[in-house]
DNA sequence: AAGTCACTTTGACCCAGATCAAACGACAGC
DNA sequence: GCTGTCGTTTGATCTGGGTCAAAGTGACTT
């Protein structure tokens, strides 16, 4: 049951508090976790899930606004994304920046680290949030032990390879309004797999976080809300979002644009 | 010394031959290679490199446009690019297309593929190349025994994601001609890792594939190579790309836009 | 209740890069 | 050698989305 040494951090505001593993918490480790099936642990027999509860070490709670990791911090565990809501971004010298993903409960930060033993983006809650600590080295070592572990851990970072090729699919193929779609129609179908309405929910995502992730400005995403609605595609309030066709939305994204 | 059977192929051209090994071809495996240090075994004792070199199992010449694998294939391994240069793309229902990628000797091929069991992207040759297949069965056998490979194979797997994050930065904040330098730069090099001149190199792909990874039409890249000409940065002909001032090219990615 | 602050919407205008079109160059096959 | 094909260059024009600006909307503080 190691836990995870913090990492000293010279401003001592915006990081999180790791809460050590006590009697209570195991409650909620993986074998109990209603979330395994969308998580690391998934197709694990019982025996196998006991040893993986093991190596998540301790939970830590990130408060909105807070990091979970910054770029450049030395990398020692991955995390699964318990409750709440995170955006992971990537900063360049020149003071521009660009989300590359948000991740929701059930989901793995921070695979991005492994590559050069320190993280290369941050992750950042956008709701106060609550992630489970997995050290990598025992990760690494529990893999080598339990061949299914391996093979689930392997196909979660193909899985990412693979969604940041749709990614630059639609960053370098599509406009505007088919980026906004296809944005809606995965936030829609990952709530959904989580057990949430996929016709209505929350944006956790400010205008600008969704339009930095889309390759467009805040005022593009904004006219294309205010257009999706016009066209009674969605209701849209806020942060709210009502999904009111969604055959519609999916056919945006079937167009040819010539 | 397994050999991959290869997939039943509707139509009999554009597939490449698998080549047996023997004792001639074993000369090159891995313990022999001189891109081991640029490939899979990176870090590897001299024991270790033996048993790498009973994974990889057979190579395989692929010719110019002619498909490595095509997405839908059944994933059964990886290959590591011997010889030549290879793109990867993916297709979208409605006919749009993008280069999620170029490969060169030495880099690896096809982790894709391990999140859903078959290849989600098309791998082509863009000249005559040659790779070695990696029986990914056999790489989590041996992985779990070699903790320095598994490693290794998490580091390479997690480095594409970091590119990829990369190009999804490229995509979405830069503009053509600062896309068009960063691609110049980053194969000049990768060249150069190899042992090429990193200021004089042959591109083996066309204005449209360049435009197609840079998310830009080719016209664009063709006025952008003529005018880094004009400002004296590289000269161009056709295929053949001499850059005269790698700190200009440099400078233009970290110009503020602003 | 009023003020502040962060985010969003909407309008007017502009420009980088797309589109359309035509000419040019390199190379393979006959 | 000629010819067809494919890739490239260059010009002219158009437009989607960026930029700039201002007003609107909550939500939180005092």
């Amino acid at each position: 049951m190691t836990q995870i040494k913090r990492q000293p951090n010279p401003k001592n505001c915006g990081e999180a508090k790791v809460i050590p593993l006590t009697l209570n918490s195991l409650k909620v480790a993986c074998s109990q976790c209603n979330l395994q099936e969308l998580c690391l642990p998934l197709g694990l027999s019982e025996t196998e899930l006991g040893r993986v509860d093991t190596l998540v070490g301790a939970r830590r709670k990130v408060k909105r606004g807070q990091h979970l990791y910054r770029a450049g911090d030395p990398f020692e565990a991955i995390y699964a994304v318990k409750t709440g809501f995170f955006k992971t971004d990537v900063l360049l010298e020149d003071g521009r920046d660009q989300v590359t993903g948000f991740q929701m409960a059930g989901e793995l930060l921070g695979m991005d680290g492994i590559s050069v033993e320190a993280h290369t983006c941050n992750a950042v809650a956008l709701e106060d949030s609550e992630v489970c600590l997995i050290p990598y080295e025992q990760l690494e070592e529990l893999s080598s032990e339990i061949r299914t572990l391996q093979r689930h851990f392997h196909k979660v970072m193909s899985r990412e390879i693979v969604r940041d090729h749709g990614v630059m699919m639609l960053l370098g193929t599509m406009r505007a309004e088919e980026r906004l779609a296809a944005f809606l129609l995965n936030l829609s179908q990952r709530f959904m797999a989580r057990g949430y309405s996929s016709a209505e929910f929350h944006l956790r995502m400010t205008r600008e976080e969704i339009g930095s992730y889309l390759g467009l400005k805040l005022e593009t995403v904004s006219r294309a809300f205010s257009h999706f609605q016009e066209a009674g595609l969605i209701a849209v309030q806020q942060k709210h979002i009502r999904i009111l066709d969604a055959t519609a939305l999916k056919q945006l994204l079937n167009r040819q644009p010539i």
